[in-house]
Formats: structure tokens, sequence, C-alpha cells
DNA sequence: CGAATAGTTGACCGATGTCAATGAAGGTGG
DNA sequence: CCACCTTCATTGACATCGGTCAACTATTCG
């Protein structure tokens, strides 16, 4: 059972982007928000009244238990979104994990905010069942591969992936420890399925095997 | 490694009911369709075209691995709704745990639907979220006490909590064998927490206790 | 270059799964 | 209405996967 301190690293400088060039954007320029590694973007309890999507960098939303247990939910790059709630409150927390800029679109109230937000609170939703049953039923090799699979996939399917998370985050998404992590790594590599280039990419070199891993 | 066979036990009676007493129903009435206990409602890969709402019973929802290892994401009671899924297609399996009733209201396209849908998919997504801690971080008493809460909340918070599924099904939604969460029904038996009044109603004797053990 | 942080590896332990036997409950047909 | 049979739940003995603790290594950052 390991504890996990939650620390404000630094604050977000909440002030629009200056002068980077831009993908073009259907909706009115709104706000982006910078945050360094570690930074809290909101927590559980806080008042809820916007949405964020990622413009760079990852996002991890989490929730923790009174030891100290923490369990993340979901992992968010760049492109994704998220921070609705049921009701005008936060129910997790969300921190950057790496330096990481997110736009942050106020909430209008209304069917046609309904009408963009159901499809991704949706998708969040059926993202979270596929997760339960990952954590309800499947082995730690079989966590990790659906894992990396599921990296790979939202990175466009290229053989490497890069993981913007430490291997206590991995452990706290797929409920497992930073040690049985670490050994499936190594079980991994040595069965040449994947490739560790460095700490934060690997190279998967058997997608099959991979795929049928994960089940 | 436990084995689910699904079958089809029973056909539903796609019809609408005709002479009950009702309690009054704001939307047009729509047609209620009776399932027998282990009927299936919709199958993983089906054709999603509507949602339901359970007038009595109740309902699992769940998908299977290849080998046939089972998690059930939800339940659903009466008064609940359930079954709207991210595309047109259905991700998981729902299947009657008892003879139950499910009013089937058709989807509308559009803004105002979204409006009605988007609240209870941003319930359904916490609820799952939820789950993931139970599933990720908690362990088989911690598991249970909180489905136990759980279940006595969305019934009132009465001292008697009715549990119409087996223990199986409640295994399958808490990551544990059967043998475990009667185990566990044992230890809180003995720690006089609960009292098990017969196999499917429990009595909670200790209430603070078991919000303790739940975390 | 050195200290601090993150990751890996090994030895051991315990919670939960597996397998098997027993007991209780519910449904069906005589 | 009862007896039997099937299904479901409980209990025990044992195995195993993953957690814990500790030592060591690699990486990053000042």
């Amino acid at each position: 059972m390991h504890a996990y301190t939650a620390s404000r690293i630094s604050l977000p400088s909440h002030s629009a982007q200056p002068g980077l060039p831009e993908t073009f954007d259907p909706a009115p320029a709104q706000p982006v928000s910078f945050f360094a590694a570690g930074a809290e973007i909101y927590a559980q309890g806080e008042k809820a009244g916007a949405f964020y999507q990622v413009e760079f960098g990852a996002v991890r939303i989490y929730r923790l238990l009174a030891d100290g247990r923490r369990q993340i939910s979901a992992f968010h790059l760049a492109g994704e979104t998220f921070g609705f709630e049921a009701d005008s409150t936060h129910h997790f927390f969300a921190e950057a994990i790496n330096a990481t800029g997110v736009r942050v679109l106020r909430l209008a109230t209304g069917a046609e905010m309904a009408r963009q937000l159901l499809p991704l609170a949706l998708k969040g939703l059926t993202r979270a069942q596929e997760h339960l049953l990952v954590l309800g039923r499947q082995n730690a090799i079989e966590r990790v591969a659906a894992f990396l699979v599921d990296m790979a996939e939202r990175q466009g399917g290229l053989r490497q992936v890069e993981l913007p998370m430490s291997r206590m985050d991995i452990g706290d998404y797929l409920g497992l420890t930073i040690e049985t992590v670490s050994r499936v790594f190594t079980r991994l590599k040595d069965k040449g399925v994947i490739r560790l280039l460095n700490l934060r990419s690997i190279e998967i070199l058997k997608q099959d095997a991979l795929h049928c891993m994960s089940e």
C-alpha cells in the first residue's frame, strides 16, 4: 500500500497564447493555460465550470483514497478533451504530467452545448467501462499489453510509442505497483515483444503478440 | 479463471403493457418490454438505437473476454436508465437479472435529446470512474463494503438491502471470485456488521463500520 | 560532478484464486 | 405436498500472482 502525496508544484499562467502558429479552430479562440509538470489543473471538490482540451503535453485524471492510494482513471493526450462533470463540482483531480497547454472552454448552458458535449461524455463512458474490464479481470501482463496497445492506437498506430508518464502513473492507472509494471516491461522485452528505447519510449516489435496478450 | 457461457434463456415480449396501474409519466407512453431472468436485452455488436428505463427488476451490463471472463460494469435497478452508446453500436451486453420490465425509449436525434441524455451519460461516467477506484485500489473487504453501501444508498438508505443478483454477479462486478465474495460476507457477518436474512437480502447492523471499511 | 529521483531486480510473504467437498435453496414432476 | 434433483452458496486445503521490502542501477538536474 503506497502513499501518494499530492502537491501543487507550480501555478498555471492563465493567459492567452500570444504568437504561436496554430491549426485553425472553428470555435472563437479560447485562452490557453500552461501548466508545468505536476501542476494541478483542478482538484476534487472544486467548482467545475469549464472543460479542457489538451493542446500539447499530457494530463492525468485521478482519485485518492484516504490513506493515499491513488487510481488514475484516464490519461489525456494532445487533442483530447476532459473536465466535464455530472454536477457543478469536480469529482476528480486533474494534473499536468509534463509541461502541458490546455485550451479552457467555458461552459455555455443549453441544448447546443449538450449536443457538443454528449459524444465526448459517451466516448469517455465507453472508455471507462472498457478499463473496468482490464482492472477487474485481467492479469498484470494483459493490463500492460492493453495499455501499450491503447497508447499505440492513440498515437496513430506507429511502432514507436511515447509514454509521457512515469512507471508510478502507469501502475496507478493499471492497478499495479511500479515494481510489477517494471517486471512486466522486462518480460515483454525479454520475449522480444517490445524494445525499450529509453525510459519514456518503447518500440513495439511484435504487434500481433501484444494484441494477443491484451486479449 | 472461470468461464461464463452466455445463453439466450427466453425471448422478451415486445408488447405494450396493457392494464397495470402505473405512476404518471410526463413523456408520451412508451412500450414496456418484459424479460425473464437471464434474458438478453441487447448484445455487444448489435445496432443501438434506443435507451432503456428499468420499470421493475434489475439489469446487468457486462463485457466478456475471449476465454469467458466476465466483467459487469454496472447494475441498473428500478428507475435507472441505461443503453446509450458513443456510436450506433452496443459495446456491452445487457441482461435481465430477474423478471424485469424496461421502458424502451426510442432515440430522437438533435439537441433536445442530447440535453436530456447528457446528465445521464455524465452520471454514468462518474459512477464508472468511481468503480475504477474500487477495482484498481481496494481489497476484497473494501470492495464488498463499498458495494453494499452503494446498494443501500440506491435503495433509500434503509438497513435492509435487497441483492437481486447472484454471488457470481457480485463477484464479476467487483473483480472477485464467488468464493471470495462468500468468505467476505461470512467475515462481515462474524464481525456483526451485517446479518444475512436470506441469500438475496441482508441487514446492515453497523452502518458506520461498513462505511469505514469501504474507505 | 554529485546528489536526488526514478527505475530495476531479487527474496519473501500474503491475499486471493483454484480445486474440491459439503450444504442450502428452489423448481419440477409425481 | 413432498421428494428429488439441479443450481447456488459456503467452507477448507492448497497454489500462485502480485505486493512488500530492500538493495542496487540508471537517469536527470543543479
